[in-house]
DNA sequence: GTAACGTTATGCGTTTTTGGTATAACGCAA
DNA sequence: TTGCGTTATACCAAAAACGCATAACGTTAC
């Protein structure tokens, strides 16, 4: 995370693993979030400015490893379908991101004027 | 890094990026080491477990990053050649060594305890 | 009842990336 | 000048990522 010197800048990441397969990150709290906002997979990724198809593959992965649902999905309808979040996926997202938040205020303390 | 619950771990890590593209995290800093104890990139990328091309993938890469020599190259002469770490490398390996062990203690003692 | 619509789901070919194998180049020592 | 073990690189294969096309679906409108 964020620092700099000629050029060459400090970074660093946390996420969760399942059997040392990555499982949650970043870009999957986004997709989270935005599937939370809008209600819709293809319009979060269309919002991230990734392909629907790819969006697809980052939940199925990850439902897979964790074991149970991220997303309630349904299709055709009113409207055409819509997803929405599991209570599981909101808890899941809620403590993620307190950790993130923890491991960001500690590494910003700690870093953030660092030389290299 | 390190804590688990019901299969689920939490992991970090800390890098070097140049431009946006990662230039130097745990694995070249393995192999770097290693190059400065076994006195060959081939010898290294054994005692990796990776093969040649891919140690010298890895390291033409860096050094393209950088803009300055890490591994000072001998091919021919006796034993058939041999590589040693230029200055600028070791002072690099030092700098970010202590970085990572900063980043990793305070990592462990704030994350160690952790419940997901 | 059925046609239309927008979403989810997925098969499949294409492209890009990654990795490995084979081989050349090299320079000292015998 | 030959042999040796290393560095360097070309080339092909395998794998992964990507995206396009299309099917499946269920409510709404008519």
């Amino acid at each position: 995370m964020n620092d700099r010197d000629f050029g060459l800048q400090v970074r660093s990441k946390i996420w969760l693993e399942m059997d040392g397969e990555p499982v949650f990150g970043q870009g999957r709290e986004d997709l989270l979030r935005l599937i939370k906002k809008t209600g819709s997979i293809n319009a979060a990724a269309k919002a991230m400015g990734i392909s629907y198809r790819k969006a697809w593959t980052y939940i199925d992965a990850m439902e897979k490893r964790l074991g149970f649902p991220l997303v309630i999905r349904q299709k055709g309808g009113a409207g055409g379908g819509e997803s929405v979040l599991s209570p599981q996926a909101a808890t899941f997202l809620e403590k993620f991101h307190m950790l993130k938040k923890d491991f960001n205020d500690m590494v910003n303390r700690k870093f953030i004027k660092l030389r290299f």
